[in-house]
Parts: C-alpha cells; structure tokens; sequence
RNA sequence: GGCCAAGUAGUUCAGUUGGUUAGAAUGCCAGCCUGUCACGCUGGAGGUCGUCGGUUCGAGCCCGAUCUUGGUCGCCA
C-alpha cells in the first residue's frame, strides 16, 4: 500500500500502516518515512496539524509501528529517486501502535552487516524490500509450479516426514521414538520411495513442494532443511519427463523473469560433459573447453607427462582466451595453489607472447612442440593455456574449477544469461572411495540403459543409466531418473551393489513387496526450490531466499536450536546423554 | 576433520616499527531549524580491542592456545 500509492491518487484519503524508516525533524516541519512491504512513501506533518499530533510525530523513532490517516497531495518538492515521490501524505490522525528500541541493524538494502546479526534478527532482516522481493519471487516460483502441474495432471500429495531411515548417501536426522524406547524415524533426505509407491497406488502423476532434511556441512548454496520439488510420473520414458520439464521452465522464465527461453533444451550426455569441461553441471556462458592431449605430449621430454601416460593417466589442459595478458605471474601462482585442492600435483602454464612462447616447462619443450600444444587448441597470441597430468578425474576437476575460477575473475559471467542445459547418460555406478566397492550414482532405484544389461556383470562401471541432471549455469538445478519397476532386475541391481538380500529387505523390502502387485514403469525428478529461487534472483547465497536459514554450524539464530532438552523428555524416551 | 579469511563503539570499519587518554563514519541522546528525502547546524554519551595465557618497562598490534563466524575441500545415494 505504502510503496504503491501514485499522483493518480492525489486527494484520496488514505489509512497506511507500518514502521518508520526514517524521521526528519525540520523544525515546524516533520517527515516521517513510512515503510510496509510494498515501499516507502513520505508522510508530512506541518504547522495545521493540532499541537498534540505535531509532538507525537516528534516522538517517533526508527521501526516504530504506526498507522496514519492522511491525505495523498502532490509534491512541491519531487524525488525521483523514490517510486511514490510525485507525492506525499499529508497526516490528519495518527496512531502508535508500538514502540521500538534502537534497532541493532538497519533496515536498508544497501547495508553490509554481519551474517549473524542479520540471521539473530532476521525479522528486521525481513523488512528490507530485498527480502521481501525475495520471498514473493519464490511465492510466485511456487505458485506457477503448482499451476503448471496442475494444468498437466499432477495431483499434490503429501509424504510423511517420520519414517524410516535408511543409511544411505547422506547422513539422516533421526528423532527418537517415545512409544518404543531405543528405536527411531528418520527425517526424509528426499520422498523418493513414497513418490515411488505413489505410482504403484495408481496416483500416475505426482508433485509435492517437499521439506527434505540432510545431516551433512553446510555450504553457501546447501542448508540441511531445504525444499524440493519433487515429481514422479508413471507410463513415460526419458524423453517424455523432459519434454514436460521444458515446458515447466519455459513457462517459469517467461512469468517469473520475463526471459523466453528456446526449447528443446540443449541435451548433453555425461561422457561428453566431462571430456569438454571436466564436470556433469558445465557453465556454458563461457569457452575454455577442456582438451586430451595425450597424443600431442606422447613423445616428449617431460617425464612428468610421459610418467602420467605410462600409469594410465591423462594429459588435458584448457586455454584461456586472453588469459597472458590478463593473469600475472602471482595470480597464475595463485591458481596453482588452489588447483591443487582438486589432487592435481602442479600445473603447467603456456603463454601464447608475441614471438616466443613463454612456458613453465621450457626446458623440456622446444618452441615446435609449444606450437603443436598450441594447435591443438587453436590458441592466438595473448592466451593462457593450463595443462593438468594425472588420473582422469583429477585432470576434470581441477581444470573443471580453474575454466571458472578464471571466468570469473575475467568478469565473464553475467548473471542475467541463462544457459540451460540437460546432461544425460549418467553412469550407473561410481566407485566407492572407502571401500572401493560399487555405489550408485544417483540412488539404487535407477534405471540402467536396458540395451546394457549384460555389463552388469562384466563391466558395471561402464554402464550407463537413464538419469538426467537440468543443468543452470554451472549449477545443477534438478536431476532424476526413469526408475526401476521390475523387480527382479531392482534385485539383481542390489546383488550388484553388494546388498544381501537381508539388506534389502531391512532397508527397502516394502518397496520390493510393493513392486510384487503391478508396478508401473514410472520415472521423476525433483528441483531444489531454494537453489532455483538463488540462481533466478542472483543471489549469492541460498540464504537470502529463506525467510529462516540455519548459518553455517546448521543454528537456527532465531530460535536458538539445537538446545539441550529437560531431563523429563530425555527419560520419558528412554535415551541418555553423554 | 583439513585449508583460507575475519573478530576493535549499537553498526560498518581504520589503527603506522609495540609507546601518552584507542579514532572515523553512521546510529543513539539533547538543543536549534518550514520542503527535507543519506536533511542541516551545535553539543554529548557510547569500548573488558572475542577469550585465556606468554614475551616485554610497556601489547589492539608480537607468540601460543582457544572460542565464534564466513568461504572452501572432504561430505552431500
């Protein structure tokens, strides 16, 4: 109301409620900036009002909470800097409705105060028209999710929020049983096996904006309580669950942005991915492709290439488009410093000079074979290329960071353009870093390519699955599969994943019972509502998109939780503390 | 758990080679002020320099430990 009122509204009488922004006390003039969700509008007091109104408005303080009765006049004196400053309210009454102590942050959108203090008081945080503007976007995102799958035949259904857990991939919260002492539920990290069996219950297209729970660090753009949205869809296959996604996006961009964006969506598979920019969530608003150059180096004189290549490794690098003249030598340093997080030993530099090629390795390199390297990326003069030697995940991760860690550092990524992107053809199986085992990739229940089957046995990691990541900007937005609906290939993928059959009757046996009485072939996928929200709005840190967040100990500031409990709840659940 | 960074007034920060009574801006309080909009002017209050220990004649500054916070790696089927 505030923020809305416009010269079209001169000499309407107007009742405004909200919290003063701001006092100016001129003398025999008073102007009171007056805040509610919708903005700023500048109240006057003069010499006409009654003494009694003049010194109460003398008496107003930052976030005091009024209402006003007044009139709407044009200005005299415009501000164009303000969206209501044609006009002004003129009080003829006014109320206090509360009074505040000195607020210890501002409310102001310019401000830089420190994280906790805004999360202690993150309901002075909540005023800002920035948040405010940030919890209505993602009203709005959720409102044409529900619309959009709504208008294609999805029924929202809710999952429970105690159940089991099961012990896998992420650590889960666990609440305590008071009715059977000793045992346990589980928060769910996802609704996954519900959706599933939502599918087998004939509800053949399912969303749900799901509150899932995860034990694990916290990151800028990770919290443990987060939101998904979260489908699953019976009788379709791959190609189907992404043709309706697009649609989905397309009509998110267009309302919540006003961005159209062109599909189909570019699709990608996982090989290709990794081979081109070293990661299954490629940004691709900039170059720097990653390329092999174990050919080019083969026979060269640099024992730490031709080692590499001896035991299996590879030999890949990027070039950075006017990165020479860009990256001085502390910075390159620099860089080396941080690749080195990724496992890579060292990192060799070309600069592309005028003349001769400048290099980390020329002493076991002529200016031929720095021309050949060169080729192979078709760098010009003044650019940067950085070569990685070791095993090939290595080689994708740290040149995976260093073509975005350059990129941004050359100011290349703006965060108004949006490169959308499916990557497909996920492998099936990764290897498990502890126990060298099989684990999924994406979770047990997926679907592996049908034509494959047969490596399942002989060569599990080269089999690929039906799995799809919606990838924005070098984040990954969303992912999910086609998932398994027989259940004797979802047994033979346990037995491969080296589950006994006790195992998975423990864990997952009510889904295998479920899959005995007619399961559908069904496939999903669930978005992380929080991360869209960010990416959409560019902010920096999924925090600034929910209205609570834990900082980064997983705290909750407001409320002051985790805490410790009375002795009576410990005892009435039979659990002790050490 | 590892690495990096930060912690000084309500807030955001500065603080030189270790040297008198720790500064600025903003906010807050009081007074003046009729067209401001980051109002202006005058005056004032406000500090256990995160905590503990050490070195020193002397520590905001150097050393050690510790706590808190942010980022990140591990982790996140």
């Amino acid at each position: 109301m505030c923020g809305e009122l416009r010269i079209s509204d001169v000499d309407r009488e107007v009742v405004l409620n909200g919290w003063v922004a701001k006092r100016r006390n001129l003398g025999g003039l008073i102007f009171v900036d007056l805040r509610d969700k919708t903005g700023i509008v500048q109240v006057t007091f003069d010499d006409k009002v009654p003494q009694e109104l003049f010194e109460k408005a003398d008496s107003l303080r930052s976030e005091y909470v009024i209402g006003v009765k007044g009139v709407v006049k044009e200005r005299s004196a415009k501000n164009d800097q303000i969206a209501t400053g044609d006009i002004e309210v003129f009080a003829t009454d006014m109320v206090i409705y509360s009074e505040s102590d000195t607020p210890p942050i501002y409310v102001k959108d310019d401000d830089n105060v420190d994280d906790n203090l805004r999360l202690k008081y993150r309901y002075l945080d909540l005023r800002k028209q920035h948040m405010q503007r940030n919890l209505s976007f993602r009203h709005k995102l959720v409102k044409v999710t529900r619309d959009y799958f709504d208008e294609n035949g999805f029924t929202e259904v809710e999952t429970p929020v105690l159940i089991k857990s099961t012990p896998e991939g992420a650590r889960d919260y666990i609440v305590p049983s008071r009715t059977y002492p000793g045992e346990f539920y589980a928060l769910p990290q996802s609704p996954q096996l519900f959706k599933q069996l939502l599918m087998v219950g004939g509800t053949d297209r399912y969303m749900q904006i799901a509150k899932c729970f995860r034990d694990e660090d916290l990151r800028a753009d990770r919290q443990p309580e987060f939101t998904q949205i979260d489908l699953e869809m019976s009788f379709v296959d791959q190609d189907m669950v992404l043709e309706i996604q697009e649609g989905y996006l397309k009509r998110v961009f267009k309302e919540c942005l006003g961005v159209d964006i062109q599909t189909p969506l570019q699709r990608m598979t996982w090989d290709e991915a990794m081979e081109r920019f070293g990661s299954d969530k490629p940004d691709l608003r900039f170059g720097f492709e990653l390329k092999k150059l174990n050919d080019t180096v083969k026979d060269c004189n640099f024992k730490v290439f031709t080692d590499c290549l001896a035991n299996g490794g590879d030999v890949r690098g990027i070039c950075v488009d006017g990165g020479s003249s860009f990256f001085s030598r502390k910075d390159i340093d620099k860089l080396t410093d941080m690749t080195k997080h990724y496992g890579a030993k060292g990192l060799v530099w070309i600069r592309m000079n005028e003349g001769e090629i400048g290099s980390s390795v020329n002493k076991f390199f002529s200016q031929e074979e720095l021309q050949e390297i060169a080729k192979v990326f078709d760098a010009k003069t003044g650019d940067l290329i950085f070569i990685v030697s070791d095993r090939a995940k290595v080689t994708y991760d740290s040149l995976g960071f260093l073509r975005r860690e350059c990129a941004r550092r050359m100011g290349l990524l703006n965060d108004k353009e949006y490169k959308l992107l499916w990557v497909v053809d996920f492998p099936m199986f990764e290897e498990d870093e502890e126990d060298g085992g099989l684990k999924a990739m994406h979770h047990p229940f997926t679907c592996p390519k049908l034509d494959q089957l047969d490596l399942l046995d002989t060569d599990p990691l080269k089999v690929k699955a039906d799995a799809y990541d919606i990838v924005l900007n070098g984040v990954e937005l969303g992912g999910g599969s086609v998932r398994i609906h027989d259940k004797n290939l979802q047994a033979k993928m346990f037995e491969v994943l080296g589950l006994t059959p006790e195992e998975c009757d423990e864990k997952f046996g009510f889904l295998i019972e479920a899959f005995k009485y007619g399961a559908p072939p069904h496939a999903g996928l669930a978005y992380g509502l929080d991360r869209f929200v960010m990416l959409l709005l560019g902010e920096p840190s999924i925090r600034e998109v929910i209205a609570f967040p834990k900082n980064q100990n997983a705290q909750c500031l407001v409320c002051g939780a985790p805490a410790s409990v009375e002795d009576v709840q410990l005892e009435e659940l039979g659990i002790g503390v050490k």
